[in-house]
DNA sequence: TGTACATCAGTGAACGCGCGTTCACTGATGTAC
DNA sequence: TGTACATCAGTGAACGCGCGTTCACTGATGTAC
């Protein structure tokens, strides 16, 4: 499949930096079928995106059911986020392109805002002034330890810990 | 100057997305000076991450000067990183595309290493149990607050204790 | 069961264009005598 | 002071190639009768 092709792809190199020609010859299809399937190739990147934001949405539902919101719900869907980054294998490409891309960025972040909603609530529970933005910063900072993970080749409980030693318990 | 003309285009669009054309054009001279003055089109790009990267570095050690390693220091730190991209028009790109590219990552990340150990000192003197880990997640932070302030148009006093508020006071 | 036709994913050669890079040339400035 | 020559930043037309996109064609599958 061209999307499985792709990911493959860019666990060795950035996404952007893949022509469709190499996309297809790891895929096995002729060049025109890239075509068949996708309006063309930022619509094929959005895709790649949006497959990914939704996997990492899932994990995290999945891992924070039933929870109340605060900090070990906050924690633990962190916690689900590295999981789901780390099984992953173009999880850096991307992380680091999805925002630097006007086209997937738009399309992207339109659709976090719900999602968002979640660990804002984490943080308000928590007390935090601005919930929002705390919320925010939050997402960036989990992001940056899913790299410094790939960075490793491993899931590491140090890194994992670290992020919960911004978010002091007022529980 | 072709540096000071990328980084007014780069207000606009990701500089990835602009070619040389445009460079030499917003400066006002020919193509071929661009070659006389750089390599390639990549050692522009790790020439215009450079002077940003030195800007910001230069920014945070004069505004911490004198000030003993804590969570004020560190977060001193942090407000002058936030003025310096205020004050740099190209900011977004800057920061979004440092890393997505692997020729500019590895010459800028390389050089970050001394720069870093600021922080880390900083959050050691806080007893964090893994300080380079928490440096490292606290500078993404501080990038994304910076992002969050470009959005906004302008610098916000909420974005900036925002990041305090992740820093537990303990002095 | 067999024949004719429609549909459509898939094909891959060919196209075209954007863009980075080159290079022979220019003209201003500096140096030698 | 004037002439010849060297240097070198700057020029811009031309090149070439990588890469996204197109399109006429194929062949397998499904449907009608």
């Amino acid at each position: 499949m061209l999307l499985d092709a792709a990911i493959e792809l860019g666990a060795e190199r950035p996404l952007a930096a893949i022509p469709v020609d190499d996309i297809v010859r790891e895929a096995g299809v002729a060049k025109g079928t890239f075509y068949v399937h996708f309006a063309d190739r930022s619509a094929f990147m959005v895709e790649l995106h949006t497959r990914f934001e939704l996997e990492m949405r899932r994990a995290v539902a999945a891992a924070v059911e039933g929870l109340s919101p605060g900090r070990d719900r906050l924690l633990t869907g962190a916690r689900a986020s590295l999981d789901a980054c780390a099984a992953q294998s173009a999880t850096k490409s991307l992380l680091l392109e999805a925002r630097a891309d006007p086209s997937i960025a738009n399309a992207i972040a339109r659709r976090n805002e719900a999602f968002a909603q979640d660990s804002t609530d984490d943080f308000a529970v928590l007390g935090v002034a601005d919930p929002d933005v705390a919320a925010r910063l939050f997402v960036a900072m989990v992001a940056e330890a899913a790299l410094v993970e790939i960075e490793l080749g491993r899931t590491d409980e140090r890194v994992r810990s670290a992020l919960g030693s911004f978010v002091t318990n007022t529980e």
